[in-house]
This record gives structure tokens, sequence and C-alpha cells, in this order.
RNA sequence: GGCCCGUUGGUCAAGCGGUUAAGACACCGGCCUCUCACGCCGGUAACGCGGGUUCGAUUCCCGCACGGGUCACCA
């Protein structure tokens, strides 16, 4: 199968949760592939049926669905180079691997894993890298033979040329050089016939037709092996992109042990989903201007891998924050009512507040929607407060002038016919012109006594338009109830 | 420990031999304003260390330090 166009793919483990790694890694492939009008691929690696983790591969698709990220080819939608599902492509592996044997290029090996561990040991006694020591590399035909017919269990191990050097280009890292006598002769396939990931994933890739292959930096090390594997085959070596590592702080990978690293958590928090793609695309990759804010499209339209930065990057949750915030900012007032709502009604259980004022007021004020419940929480009721909120400074105010600035809001709230914020506005600062006082002086104290508070999401006009005009009116004759003492 | 990779403000980062070393977040100050927030304006703050190469190194080379990765019949 031949392909001319780009072809990437996304190849999980579904193991558990999505972090924002793997999603960085995903959004990497796709923007890699989608920026020169490719293939994005999904394959699921879930042959390690030790980890596996039920409904692992359904979070996969739901978070890859829901970020817009969505494959051309894949388990669900198939394509021409399936299954999509390692599991399913057990059968072809060994035949790859006699095909290598037959070259010279990986060879039967009969070691038990007794005589393993003991060349293991011997060579950590004496301060050598452990590997494999070749015990199986020059067995005659014969030999093989006669063990084969035995029934003796064995390998297939990948013969790596004793001497030389491999070099293999990646396009972050450059050019890179190994010595062969570093590199292992790794198992390619498995005392039980199936196949290591690492062979597997060559051969995958491959017969995929992978053109680019995009993953994590902890694969630098073993890349020099899928190249030799590449050779042998005489198949053509993908461009590698190898993406540094999202990190928790300076010397911990992320990990959603502890933490909101993981996708879902971080939707769950109120985060939206389109500013968590756009932070994490700015995680290790930088554009070429000064713009930051993207959406998906236009993270197509900007995408240059030369742009991944080569070392890791530590998670901010403060950019996150602000990135969110922007997008809060720039949804359209009912599109934010509706994301508010659930949240506003964690604290508001009021049926007469006016909740969609209520989200015109938060929505500049809010960074991330779990930000929103501790906000309106004197919505239902005036919280117990303290008579020195109606000091201020900058307002001119005391508990005094209060008084006397509530006994002269009162009638006014009181005669208004409509008791919206526009229409209290103007009785109110009509009576502010004729008293020739501060706004502040007249305003400050109703906010105080209508939410108990001295900082609020809007101002006093506000939020007795949020409140209706009746709880308004009771609150204010409380406050002035109070302030008698 | 061997091998590989990395190292610019607190964080993300631009830079690719000569720059007043961008920008963003955070932080601080101011303006706006009935508070807070938004918005606007301004400010503090960085090239890990030591050698070279060069007229000149953040940029190139070599050491060192620190950090990470990898050394499985796991993926």
């Amino acid at each position: 199968m031949s392909f001319d166009k780009v072809r990437t793919r996304f190849a999980p483990s579904p193991t558990g949760y999505m972090h924002v790694g793997n999603l960085r890694t995903a959004l990497y492939a796709y923007l890699t592939a989608k920026a020169q009008d490719g293939t994005f691929i999904l394959r699921i690696e879930d042959t390690d049926q030790e980890r596996y983790v039920e409904g692992a591969v359904d979070i996969i698709y739901n978070t890859l669905r829901e970020t817009g990220l969505l494959w051309d080819e894949g388990p669900d939608v198939g394509g021409p180079v399936g299954p999509y599902v390692q599991s399913q492509r057990m059968g072809m592996f060994k035949d790859y691997a006699l095909q290598l044997v037959e070259k010279g290029a990986a060879y039967y090996c009969f070691c038990d894993k007794d005589r393993l561990e003991e060349v293991r040991a011997v060579q950590q006694a004496s301060g050598m890298a452990p590997k494999y020591d070749g015990h199986c590399r020059h067995l005659t035909p014969e030999e093989i033979r006669e063990k084969l017919d035995a029934g003796v269990p064995y390998v297939i191990r990948q013969k790596v040329p004793t001497e030389g050097t491999v070099t293999f280009h990646d396009q972050i890292f450059g050019d890179i050089t190994v010595d062969c006598a570093d590199l292992d002769d790794q198992v390619l396939i498995k005392a039980d016939g199936m196949p290591t990931y690492n062979f597997a994933n060559v051969v995958d890739d491959h017969t995929m037709g992978i053109t680019h292959v995009i993953r994590g930096n902890e694969y630098l090390s073993s890349t020099p092996k899928y190249n030799l594997l590449y050779e042998a085959f005489g198949w053509e070596v993908p461009v590698y992109i190898h993406c540094p590592p999202v990190m928790k702080d300076a010397t911990h990978k992320l990990s959603k042990r502890n933490g909101d690293a993981s996708y879902e958590d971080l939707i769950a928090k109120g985060y939206l989903k389109d500013a968590v793609l756009n932070y994490i695309a700015l995680l290790g990759w930088s554009p070429k201007g000064e713009r930051e804010i993207f959406t998906l499209p236009e993270l197509v339209r900007e995408w240059d891998p030369a742009g991944i930065s080569k070392s890791p990057a530590i998670f901010d949750g403060q950019k996150l924050r602000y990135i969110n915030g922007e997008y809060i900012r720039a949804l359209a007032p009912e599109q934010f009512y509706e994301k508010a709502l659930p949240w506003m009604r964690q604290t508001v259980k009021s049926e007469t507040a006016d909740l969609r004022a209520l989200a015109g007021v938060l929505q500049a004020r809010c960074e991330v929607l779990s930000d929103i419940p501790e906000q309106v929480d004197f919505i239902d009721a005036v919280p117990e407060y303290d008579l020195s909120l109606y000091t201020n400074k900058k307002m001119k105010t005391t508990p005094e002038t209060s008084l006397a600035a509530l006994r002269e809001t009162l009638p006014i709230l009181e005669a208004l016919p409509d008791f919206t914020a526009g229409a209290i506005h103007e009785a109110l600062f009509a009576r502010i012109a004729q008293l020739e006082v501060k706004n502040g002086w007249l305003l400050f104290p109703l906010r105080v006594a209508v939410s108990g508070k001295q900082f609020t999401p809007g101002g006093g006009i506000e939020l007795c338009a949020i409140l209706g005009k009746e709880e308004s009116l009771r609150r204010v004759r409380a406050a002035i109830q109070k302030l008698e003492g």
C-alpha cells in the first residue's frame, strides 16, 4: 500500500485517563497531518492485557471527538490499512520477524529467563550495562532445527551489528548517532509468539503507511533500533518528531495521579475544551507571530513542527486560567449563560433572581466556570456581615452615612414601577446629582445592603435588578434596621 | 552506572555571531469605575558554570554542573 499524502497516527494504549501530555501528542499528530492536507489515523495499542483498563478506549474516543481531533481512519471508521486495533493485527508479525531471520537481521534465541537473569546479574556486578550477551547469535542451522523440533521455547531477537554506528534524523533534535555496541539485541517476538511493542510498532507504522511519527521523546533512545529494523526490511524510514514531555514541576512529568492534569478533570473543573486545546498547543510549541489565541482550524494553518521546543515544559495552571478567561469572554452572552447556569445553580436556588442578568455580570469576572458558585453565594440570602463593611475610605462612607444613603435610596426604589437596571440607574443618579454627593456615597451602601459583601460581581444597581424589586426592598429595609441598631 | 537529550526572567517562550535580549502569563503601579473584574497605560525580572574559536558569543566547539529519558519476553 502506498500513499502520497502525509499520514500520521495517534497510538495510545487504553490504560486509563487521557492526560494533557497524551492529548498534546494527539494534537501535534493531528496538526502535522492536517497542515499538509494529510490523513490522521487512530490506532489502539491494546496488547498489554495487564494494564488494560475498562472504558479507557471510550475515554480516548470521547476526548478526541470532543476536542475536534477527528481521525480519518481508525477502529470505528475503518480504512484501507485496518484493522486499527493492535490486538487484531497479531497474525502478521511473526512472518515479518521470520523475514528478518532470513535476511540475517534477527535470530532465534532459546535462552531461558534464569540464564538471562544470571547474565544480567554478572554484568551488573561488574558495572557493565545489562545487555543480552549474544549467546544464541551463532547457533548453526542444525542446532536451531534440533531445538525447534524438540519444542524448546524461543524468542526472536533483533541482530544488532556489533560495530559501527546508527544515525537517525529527528525534526526537532536533529541528527542523533549512537554506537551499535550500546544497543541491545532486543526481543522482537516473545515466547508466546506475540510481538513486543517495539517490533509491532515498527511493522504497524510501516504497513499503515505512516509518514510522520510523532511521539514522546522517551522513545528517542529506542529509535536507533527502529531504524535498523526499517533498514533491514528495506523500508522507508518515517520522519521522526519527538516531543519533549509536559512536566508537573521542574523534575516530575505530569501525572494525573495527584492533580488535575487529565482532560476530563479540567473540563469538570469548568475549563472550556477549546481553551484547553489552545493552551496545550502552546505548551512546548510556539507559533510564528505573537498571537496566542487560536481555534483548531487556525492552529492547522499556523502549524509548523519546527516551532516545537527541545526542552520540557511545565504545565502552568495560571496561564491556562488566563486563556480560559479569554475564551469565556469571547462567548456570546447566551452561550455563556448556558454554560454558567449549572454553576450558578450550585449556590443559587432562588426562582426569582434574574440569572441571565447575573450571567451578564459574571462573564468578565470568571476565568474558570468553577469560580462562579462562591461569587454568587449571596443571591439566595444575605450572609452575616459586620457593620464595618459600610466603612470605605475611597467612597467616603461610614455606617452613619450609609444609613442616610439607604434612607435616600429606599423610597426611590419603592417608587419605581419599572425595576430594570436602566431605570434604577436613572433614578438613583438623578438623586445623586440633586444631593451633590459622590456616586459611591449613595451606591456603595446599596451594594453592601443587598449583598452583605464589599466586593461583588456587578454594582449595587445591577444587583438590585438581578434580585428583583421585592427582594431588593426587603434587603434595603433590613439593612436600615441593622444600621439603626 | 553506560548511552541519549535538554538548560534564556517565577512560568510558557522569541532568538538561530553584532539586538536597548521580543511577546504572553503571573507580580507591582496607574487610569477607567458605585466595589471587584474586564479594558487601557507603565514597571520589576533572564541567557547554569568554566574554558576555547572569533574583531565580537545567548547563539559555534569542549569540559563541568544540574535536570530528564532509556537500558524488560511492558507499552
